[in-house]
DNA sequence: TTGTACGCGTTATCAT
DNA sequence: ATGATAACGCGTACAA
């Protein structure tokens, strides 16, 4: 079937029987025309099934109502619940999100960073605070407002919202440490490219040589987020170096993927083993009481992300960087058997 | 800092001595012009750090080079995989993801899919086949091609890509009825605006039915994708009629919360208690093999759809429906136990 | 309150 | 192979 172009503002300006500023006026900004002729382009608009033409409309505002996102895509899970929490603020208020994932590549995140740019965007959302300088001299550049997420840039100098993943882990271990634990085994999440892992595990580093523990390195694995790799990591540790008492895992599906292995190997958690882990997907919490967890806020983080974000379109100011609170939440643990 | 607004076409033109109309060429299409007036120009753009308007050259050519995806929310970390793997083979052919989710309310459908248009999207991409019918009508005028994942359509009349949720459901039960089982039991995601969840809990029925085995109301209990929630259905289902022998969750989160509160109860999977589950975000088949499980090849699907999509744009044609295969994969199961 | 006319940055159609 | 110029659809000074 034929299809006839879509209407334009300026169909709905004759339909309505006006000029093509007052039609524009008319549905921009109502205040401006008279009641009566408002209804009349709007009338005019919705009969002819008018959809404005958001590039025109860019290309005269410059602005485009949109904000990109660039997400590591390897722990794409992880961040499902912000980004839909990140989506749905900035909708609310008009916004679109533009997503963009990236393997885990310093010049591929440039590459899409720049794809984002050439669409517009108003703003981008970056995670974490890996990322290859001359990212921050193409911002610059282009002179995009961005925000960091999941983590706080030490140096205060990026603007962000995330949470203190090494205070937390710190807090964490040292809650087992203070049920008599001593002997420790970490199974982290890959740390190339990725500070959140990194400052996760310096947290357990950290509480563990304040009170001059060492943390061997046959007691730290790394290991993919899944389940499969988490089981694998730890039948490793427990080949390569059997005796802690304690496990820090990365994340949730470590977590679980850990206990999945103790299940099926007889060890009972937490009496014979603890096991704490970052509830990035909120699934540790719920899967059973056995584990202590940190509390990961992701879709709050989305939303202040959003808020953030729009507070600076609309000419305000925000916190330079935002730390929201990750608590350690004890569901059950127990100190180490005697021996 | 003064900021000088970014560098156009024009300037790169005037920088390499050549005119708009030859700049614009250089860049787009090399093949047009002289090696050394293309240097020239590439050079002039990188060394100014030009990058091109997309509003503008939307504008100009009609097409945004980007596709919209609608998500419901709720169930959001099931599309992770799904979508990550549809931006990315999208962003591999220079087309960017747009993303919306929108509360499981079909006319908030109706609103973000609007908002899409006005962003121009070349293509759209959907999730299930319940969606209000105004929505195919603003297609449909808007002349935008579109995809439904996930489910297939029995009228055969959308264009979509996904798998038999209904038939992989059958085939599950009937395993279990291979088994010996006769006592059949349903934890099922919310089926309201979902059609998905509807039709793998008649998938359940409609085995059963086959062998005049009724599925008793009291026997089908409905959760949230959610740990405590799947946990709370299984007491409520043990509360209101046990004696079931098997249970067919709906999700892979519901089947590790019902297994779970198996081991709190010290119910033994699946020696007293046969469960099967969808592997919505490939959980149930890694933490443990006491599950069977149906596999459900998300990241395969959005590969899908974005070649169905791509290919469209580009003027070619597609299968109208796509179906992909949903494997029941039995890790471990028995029979009932014996009375 | 409404209308006229120009500009936003790019591509595409003509000439040359 | 290259250059001039007219769209593309909308917002907005400025004029009326």
């Amino acid at each position: 079937m034929a299809r006839r172009p879509n209407p334009k503002l300026s169909d709905v300006a004759r339909a309505a029987g006006v000029s093509l500023a007052t039609a524009s006026r008319a549905l921009a900004d109502p205040g401006l025309v008279r009641r009566e002729t408002r209804e009349r382009v709007q009338g005019a608009a919705s009969m002819l099934g008018y959809v404005p033409h958001g590039a025109a409309r860019a290309l005269a505002t410059r602005r485009s109502r949109t904000v990109g996102a660039v997400f590591p895509p390897v722990d794409n899970p992880i961040f499902a619940a912000a980004t839909q929490a990140l989506g749905h603020q900035l909708a609310t208020a008009g916004y679109t999100l533009l997503l963009a994932a990236h393997e885990y590549d310093p010049s591929a995140e440039l590459a899409v960073t720049r794809a984002l740019l050439e669409r517009g965007v108003d703003g981008l959302v970056f995670v974490g605070m890996d990322h290859d300088p001359e990212l921050f001299t193409l911002l610059a550049q282009a002179g995009v407002p961005y925000d960091l997420m999941w983590s706080l840039d030490p140096a205060r100098f990026h603007p962000c919202v995330g949470v203190a993943h090494r205070m937390a882990s710190v807090r964490a271990t040292q809650h087992l440490l203070e049920l008599g634990h001593r002997e420790f085994a970490v199974i982290a999440g890959h740390t190339a490219h990725n500070d959140r892992t990194r400052e996760r595990l310096a947290g357990v580093r950290e509480a563990l040589a304040a009170r001059s523990i060492e943390l061997r390195p046959e007691r730290i694995a790394e290991a993919e987020f899944a389940l499969p790799q988490a089981r694998a990591a730890l039948r490793l540790l427990l080949e390569r170096s059997p005796g802690f008492t304690a496990l820090v895992c990365g994340n949730d599906v470590l977590a679980i993927g850990a206990l999945a292995e103790c299940a099926s190997r007889g060890i009972a958690v937490p009496a014979r083993l603890s096991i704490v882990g970052f509830d990035d997907i909120d699934m540790a919490s719920g899967v059973t009481p056995a584990l202590t967890t940190v509390r990961v806020p992701a879709a709050e983080m989305g939303r202040r992300a959003a808020a953030r974000m729009l507070a600076r379109l609309a000419g305000g100011a925000v916190a330079h960087v935002e730390e929201l609170p990750a608590e350690v939440i004890v569901r059950a643990s127990t100190g180490p058997a005697p021996r």
